[in-house]
DNA sequence: ACAAAAGTGTTGCCCTTACACCCATGC
DNA sequence: GCATGGGTGTAAGGGCAACACTTTTGT
């Protein structure tokens, strides 16, 4: 098994939240080469025996303060070209946050800025991270649906029109407010808590996940 | 990036068909340690800047002869322990195909046999080959109702009952015939040719599918 | 008082499901 | 002629989509 020539394998971490009424992705900005100065996804080198998710984790938590319990595996990249370093491949991953849960303070001499930022505006991009993220954007779409998945974005406590509009960004379309609760109730997953959200108008009952074990 | 420590990286390809009225899955004997004798996934060593996906089908022709267009990503694994030789990542592949358009000629020392194995009554395999295989079968679980693709398993005309018995062995559930049927012709990916299958009994109409550019 | 978001039910339609008998061929 | 798989239609029920007005608060 010697006798092959080996590529540098990274894990890549696509972690999404939603934050001030739209989504958005954790990048990192470069403070070393290649693309020294660009954002890009968190991420970085697999350790010797280290299991892949248990990599992307390390990385998160390295490069943002993330923690994180479930990554799920995205897709691997393999394309020649996509680091200029020479030949590497990438497992991606891909995590709903709360935003709020996150400090965002990294301990990473290669990090000079932590930033969640709108998904739909992104800033020029290291490496292939812009193919990572149209992917994951794909399977957000087709998992839109996974109510107690896609709440993992949401703060512990949400109302149910932020979970509306969560629900229909992931997804790319728009649903009727009564259509949507009721399908929403009939999940399972959602728990009426006692407290209120007041604001700027008439208060909204404040909803959270059922906690799955 | 040379200071990194470097894992082998393979591809394995979970090639699925519809053969005398089963799944079947197409493996091969090892002939060389590790696992010599041993039935395996086919795959092999990446080559350096080879596209993944290019490698799969590359190690899948040498292997077996068999010629596949298109290969779907599946899943990566790379846990510590899931090759004796020592740290190695594997990008598995799924893919559907004809049988009949088969030959089943390998060209690899490292190969003492080949054969489509029935999916549901495999013998002991190499490495973590079982986990791929079972998510493989989940991924197919998952897919049945993707017409166009599972019918890639059939041969290039067909029955429907053919089609039927792929289906439900592909979903894991037994469906009415005739609302099977009339679900089928709407998915709008049969096409209905004049040839018949002659048989043991009253001959059946054979189908193929709509060719998707 | 008015602006703005929260909250709430009913109806029609379509799609899904359940279900049973005749037909064409080989032996 | 009989055994075997091929082939066909209908009716009832449930789930989904369309649709508008009242309530509560802040200013």
């Amino acid at each position: 098994m010697t006798e092959h020539e080996r590529p540098a394998v990274t894990v890549d971490v696509f972690a999404l939240t939603f934050l001030e009424n739209d989504l958005r992705v954790l990048l990192i900005q470069r403070a070393r080469p290649p693309h020294a100065g660009h954002w890009a996804l968190p991420g970085g080198f697999v350790e010797p025996h280290e299991p892949l998710a248990k990599a992307a984790e390390r990385e998160l938590f390295e490069e943002t303060g993330l923690k994180v319990n479930r990554l799920e595996q995205l897709h691997t990249f393999g394309d020649p070209g996509r680091d200029p370093r020479g030949w590497a491949i990438s497992i991606a991953f891909i995590a709903l946050v709360a935003a709020d849960a996150a400090r965002l303070i990294g301990d990473d001499e290669e990090v000079m800025a932590i930033q969640w930022h709108p998904a739909h505006d992104l800033p020029p991009l290291a490496f292939d991270h812009v193919q990572i993220i149209d992917h994951a954007m794909q399977r957000l779409r087709e998992r839109a649906d996974d109510l107690a998945w896609l709440g993992q974005a949401l703060p512990a406590r949400f109302t149910l029109s932020e979970l509306q509009r969560l629900y229909e960004l992931a997804g790319g379309q728009e649903v009727d407010k009564r259509n949507f609760r009721r399908w929403a109730f009939a999940q399972g997953c959602l728990e009426k808590t006692e407290a209120m959200r007041y604001g700027d108008h008439r208060p909204a009952h404040l909803y959270r996940l059922k906690s799955v074990p």
